[in-house]
DNA sequence: CGGTCGTTTGAAAATTCTCAATCGGAGTGG
DNA sequence: CCACTCCGATTGAGAATTTTCAAACGACCG
């Protein structure tokens, strides 16, 4: 019962793939799981190695790397709280994950999981659903890759994020004022967007002249027009 | 008994979600699953639209496309023969899935699917791994539009048409001499590889001058430097 | 035979990248 | 407390790539 305490106080029981199982059932689930915490940069799967573990990221990002054979990585995924990695069947990892903040995840092994889900029909088909609502999003992002301008792909962007910004997510400081700080650097987003960190720099002073931004310092960024930054996303 | 025949004698039988199950149990399936030609051009899902129905890819070829705010559209995925289509979960669908030749695809009420998945443990096991599949191969196209240049991203596309290419498909002719025709208009593939139909048109030509490829006529292509094609591949 | 559609090719325009210099803040050590 | 250094961010200018606009070409079809 205690062991349950862990879980009911955990910040994303009702978002992880726990929101399909009842209290009693987390039981189980506690038993094979473990809370570990990971530094910025560390990373916690290998592109290439065998995937001997599945998680649940409780607080934090992570970044989901290919890397490009001229040896530059390119961020082809991110993940928040709530959000999960692996799979629980067999494989060979196709990519890093590396954490962009300091963070918590929750772990299971593999084939401990594996066996769990097939236990649990519900958690197994929510899981199901969450891959297949990512595979939406890398869709998406490939729509946005293809044939936006660099305004376009950026102010997308920050959209992306205001939405998917979560109070309580480091994140996030004042979700009311649509002030955040994106923890990435200008690099890492130019990672994400498939441009130059040079071309990122002066996409956002260009949208900081207009109005549209603003950038008190940091990697904090306040919007400040939302609907042209929706006009803009949209545009060619 | 009968109804089994038609499944046994199917392409995909050995290929399509159908592979997790044993000739016994493909009869329930059989019972709500029917097989449907479409002709090029033919629509069969509309984007915004509720998923009323999931299909198998029997034959043939569809692209998955987004319309971007310019009208434009985005292929953002392509299915072949074996592909699945939809999911069994109750949603919207966010994409527009087009034949890009005649096809035959097996069509299953998404509800009754829904159903027969949550009885059929193995069959919504091999579909999160092939939706875990596909959100790998969306992401490699994320690397490829990201950064890599227009040759780059033809060459790249060619291999992964000749690594992906069946026998029997129609985009097959001859898979021995790497003879194919890709059934796409240079229109098309620009829309796939983010690129205008000229710069394709010239990436083509140039591949064809430096002896990698040959160009027949029509759709039709011949690799004839398929290590050549690689590097380029990689380069960025 | 004319018309249409897709392909190829050319040349100019636009965008983005690369290289390079400068700027600014954070942390360090004197 | 200040100078110093380092790393990331910004800004500039030229180079490279791709897009766009246009024209010509060929295949296919009525």
């Amino acid at each position: 019962m205690s062991e349950n305490h862990v879980c009911r106080s955990c910040p994303v029981r009702d978002r992880a793939l726990c929101v399909s199982l009842a209290d009693e059932e987390l039981c189980g689930l506690r038993l094979i799981a473990r809370k570990r915490q990971v530094t910025r940069n560390q990373i916690v799967c290998w592109a290439g190695e065998e995937a001997l573990i599945c998680a649940n990221v409780v607080t934090g990002m992570f970044k989901v790397c290919a890397s490009a054979a001229d040896g530059r990585d390119q961020i082809v995924g991110l993940l928040h709280a709530g959000d999960f990695i692996g799979n629980p069947s067999p494989s060979t990892n196709r990519f890093t994950i590396t954490a962009l903040t300091d963070s918590t995840i929750c772990v299971i092994p593999r084939q401990l999981l594996e066996n769990f889900m097939s236990a649990h029909a519900k958690m197994e088909r929510l899981l199901l659903d969450r891959t297949h609502a990512s595979l939406e999003d890398a869709r998406l992002r490939i729509l946005l890759l293809a044939n936006r301008s660099a305004e376009a792909r950026i102010a997308t962007f920050l959209l992306d994020l205001t939405s998917r910004s979560i109070d309580g997510d480091c994140t996030t400081i004042r979700r009311e004022r649509q002030i955040f700080n994106l923890g990435l650097s200008r690099g890492q987003l130019a990672e994400i967007l498939g441009l130059s960190s040079e071309t990122v720099s002066r996409g956002l002073s260009r949208l900081k002249d207009n109005g549209l931004i603003a950038l008190p310092g940091g990697r904090t960024i306040a919007i400040l027009d939302k609907s042209a930054l929706t006009v803009l996303a949209g545009a060619s």
